[in-house]
DNA sequence: TATATAATTTAGGCTAACCTAAATTTTTTA
DNA sequence: TAAAAAATTTAGGTTAGCCTAAATTATATA
């Protein structure tokens, strides 16, 4: 598996469409991640790829993608970061629903896991997600053991 | 001038740090935009012509590179932006200070004007600042005229 | 004021992240 | 089940944003 660096914006992103996917019980198909990512198929087979070297997804070529453990786990951080800005955006700022998603999709990014921690509390987030996080058991920054 | 499609947050961190020289009476020379930006000489020269190309500096080879009127709208509605974002981040949520710093200084290259706004309001910022946003003077979508 | 030094720019190279077109593999259907 | 259609991957190209090394220009000094 290739060196671990931290992971670029549009290798977030795939991870999160991958998993949104997966909720859906859809396996994690190049046409599917097409469409939803708005990248061309070419580049989504690239993108998973580089992310089945990383150790982040299972690939198998011409039959799709799964998040592996690892995988998994930077796709729960990344959704409780989008989860708790658009919370914020929406409940506290009154941003419109739409335009706070798009706002929170790219700031998902960025948060560190202070800003991260110190925002839920802010929002009263319940308190299982938010001990889950003060525990170390959802930190992008810390590395769960591979599969 | 060439067209202007949305700063990259390389440029408008260019034009942040060009800024930052300029209040400190420095003319902008590569060799403090060098070090202040931490790229190499070469890739400041590359990206000041390209400021320039756009209209948002005057650039003198050799002899350094200042903001036009358009430029310093830019480098406002930057400034503005951080320093919500950093009383945000310190005021609001208790992050340390450097921390914040460089939260805010990535995050400034994403928020939309009406989240700006929005968050201007809610820190209660002074009310001619505010003013000045809410009317349009300051708007890095509007466009003032050029010099 | 010539020359050495320092600053800057130019030239050329690299990588990530996109793209299109061609080749390949899988799936559908006649 | 063979051929057509669809999906996917590979091959090769582009751009932004960085880099190093070489060339150029400006500045300092002997």
């Amino acid at each position: 598996m290739a060196s671990m660096d931290a992971l670029s914006e549009s290798a977030e992103m795939m991870i999160k469409n991958i998993n949104e996917l997966a909720s859906n019980n859809e396996m994690g198909r190049t046409s599917d991640l097409s469409a939803k990512t708005e990248l061309k198929p070419a580049s989504v087979t690239e993108m998973i790829q580089r992310l089945g070297e990383i150790g982040l997804v299972d690939y198998e070529p011409y039959h799709g993608v799964h998040l592996t453990k690892q995988g998994q786990h930077v796709a729960d951080v990344i959704e409780h970061r989008f989860n708790i800005l658009q919370r914020f955006l929406t409940e506290i700022l009154g941003v419109e629903k739409e335009e706070a998603a798009e706002v929170a999709c790219r700031m998902e990014h960025i948060l560190t896991r202070d800003v991260e921690t110190r925002l839920s509390n802010f929002l009263g987030v319940d308190s299982d997600n938010a001990s889950e996080i003060i525990n170390n058991k959802i930190s992008i920054d810390s590395d769960p053991e591979p599969d």
